[in-house]
DNA sequence: ATAAAACCTTGATCTGAATCAAGACACTGC
DNA sequence: GCAGTGTCTTGATTCAGATCAAGGTTTTAT
């Protein structure tokens, strides 16, 4: 019903600008013009609110997700309702691959974080286009290599490193991240945060204090600035609060 | 000096032998009798005592691995000498891809756990094999997405589950694995198994004893029967001992 | 601007599992 | 068969962090 609709706006407008997005995604760099183009035809956009889910746990996945605005997290639940979040991505960066290579359903779910553009690239037709496009397939090996390598360092962190030191690091990564070495913004709420570094909301409220009377940090609000760098990266290593 | 000599062994035997194992790996089904020689070609053979190191966490990574026989685990040592192992892998697995396709090194440790026979696959034959053929790209897409898969898995224990949880999981796997439902041995010590899981040895003693206590399991030094499946699937979803 | 809803802090208490300590068991090679 | 070494069990204690409860603050939507 709405399909003649759709096509027209897409044909001067989606279409080119989805090259432009697609372009600056680190995934697709090194693609020759026609490649994108390609890409751009079989792209699908969406827009997801606050709180919206992307996809669910045990759901089948039949494409691959690009965040094009806004972030998105995506989280296990446990039984009883606690939630663990595995990543938070933002503009640029993909999701939701797993089931497109393996088959099977998604081993986590998504939800976006605030209003997100959200690129799809359907299953069989991005699949044929990996098989024909060598660089696209290395591409995406080092996308899931680099994945693997950030689950390795968290489970390290959860498994190996208590509370304190899991804050430190992810305020360092931020740090990094921010070009900041002084001050930092949090990304997320605080109740986010504690489901990412796997603790809870009153544990990051009790280690931010201490951390500020310890003089390494002073927190106001949601940016929080770094008073002793050095002291944050050896609680990180290894330090008790 | 040597050259002469290894070539010799290898033009009737070493070859035929390794395309033998090649075919088995999982990695490699679907690749032609041509494909399978060259890499039978870049392929080595290195053999492990029990306790010997394959390659250290920061290690510049070039080339995958593959085990034949015996087992290696992969794994991570936090500053005050904790470990959490990531994975224990037996015949036809590879390991130590990561940096292979992002550059970089290990961002974890590997060790034989017993007498042990590696392949090693070069880094730039094998990446140049992988742009040529496309088929092995999509294996190695499918093998990563896997892990990434089992790494959500292990994650959401760690944070969300607790130890008895873990264990219980840990010992229906075992028994899907062994296909039996009666009865699993264990394939490695308690030690090893409670770094495996992110605990003690004195804990997984008491769970052991625990859950023994409650009927679920009968603990006879390396093998356990498995009184009561049901139970143990309760308890590794969400509950209680 | 204001009400409602989310989010955050702080204190008191509880608990799962780590740690410390010491014995028991069970595989090695001699 | 026995000493010796590594592996496992058991008990006592400690501790990090979860949970429960309640008040305060910021954000969002109307």
């Amino acid at each position: 019903m709405c399909c003649r609709n759709r096509h027209s706006e897409n044909f001067f407008k989606g279409e080119l600008y989805g090259i432009k997005i697609l372009k600056t995604i680190a995934l697709f760099s090194g693609l020759s013009a026609d490649q994108l183009e390609t890409l751009s035809h079989i792209a699908v956009r969406k827009d997801y609110k606050r709180g919206e889910m992307i996809f669910h746990e045990g759901d089948k996945g039949n494409g691959i997700y690009i965040v094009e605005t806004g972030r998105i997290k995506v989280f296990k639940l446990s039984m009883d309702g606690k939630e663990q979040i595995l990543h938070i991505y933002g503009p640029g960066h993909t999701f939701g691959e797993v089931p497109v290579f393996q088959g099977k359903n998604f081993p986590a779910s998504s939800m976006a974080l605030e209003t997100a553009g959200i690129i799809f690239l359907p299953r069989d037709r991005f699949v044929k286009l990996i098989t024909a496009t060598p660089a696209l397939g290395m591409n995406m090996l080092a996308d899931l290599s680099r994945r693997l390598r950030d689950f390795t360092v968290q489970i390290e962190a959860l498994s190996l490193k208590e509370v304190p030191a899991r804050l430190a690091a992810y305020l360092l990564t931020l740090s990094r991240e921010q070009n900041n070495d002084a001050r930092v913004s949090l990304p997320i709420s605080k109740a986010q945060l504690s489901n990412l570094i796997g603790t809870t909301p009153e544990t990051i409220s009790r280690m931010f204090k201490k951390m500020g009377d310890a003089g390494l940090i002073a927190v106001q609000t949601r940016t929080i600035e770094i008073q002793d760098k050095e002291g944050l990266e050896e609680l990180s290593e290894s330090g008790r609060l």
